[in-house]
DNA sequence: ATCATACATTGACATTCATCAATTTGAGCA
DNA sequence: TGCTCAAATTGATGAATGTCAATGTATGAT
């Protein structure tokens, strides 16, 4: 039986309140680099990834990653942990149910850059 | 067995147009507003929905609610059919897939409103 | 033909957003 | 204490977005 993913589940007479929420969900996903961010993420070593891994990816301002990383914290689909001189961050329990729903499962785990 | 929504798959390994396009869906399911319009389609009889009876549900111009109608149809997630003098709105299989993946499943169906 | 209805489209406007360059913060190291 | 590096923040700017009022278009009824 398939488990679902309870952290986004609504049913159809929702509160507003819901819709907004999923709807902020969608919002911070709909943005081409973001989401590119939130795979990159999912397939990076261990699930997680610093700023200076994932800044060449997308080939923006180091300032611009950050500000999208935040979006995508705020949203409640990544999490931020500071080891040292590092920020790692990594999916939620909600990013990474959206990202199953959406066949995107556990990868081939890329091998870490090691940029920084 | 669960029924992955296949038209949204994407592998991890996925090419930038695949992230685009996903990320476009996402954009258009970003708005409050569109995803209460989502829902009220596919909580409406027939799965179908006027825009005469959704545009009091959302507490906005008629002309502002068909802007959204057409950003939701272009992202592939809604389809038109004209019937008389009516547009009805229908859900598409990209839709409906996303929908059961985010357990909006089928639901007990609203009555029509009949406004027009 | 005329008129009313349902919807789409246009133009305008204020707000939000994505991005960059530059600066600041903060942690480890010499 | 300085110095370096990773990351966050700020300020500015051009582009995109959501909304409305007004107008246009097409369909059916009189």
């Amino acid at each position: 039986m398939y488990d679902w993913p309870m952290s986004v589940a609504v049913s159809l007479t929702k509160s507003p309140a819901e819709v907004t929420s999923l709807a902020a969900q969608f919002k911070a996903l709909g943005d081409p680099t973001r989401l590119d961010l939130i795979i990159n993420v999912a397939a990076s070593t261990g699930a997680e990834a610093c700023v200076c891994d994932l800044t060449p990816e997308t080939g923006l301002t180091q300032g611009t990653v950050s500000h999208h990383l935040r979006i995508l914290v705020e949203a409640g689909l990544l999490e931020r942990s500071q080891r040292g001189k590092w920020s790692y961050y990594s999916l939620t329990a909600v990013a990474k149910e959206i990202l199953k729903s959406l066949n995107i499962s556990q990868p081939a785990r890329k091998s870490s850059k090691a940029n920084c």
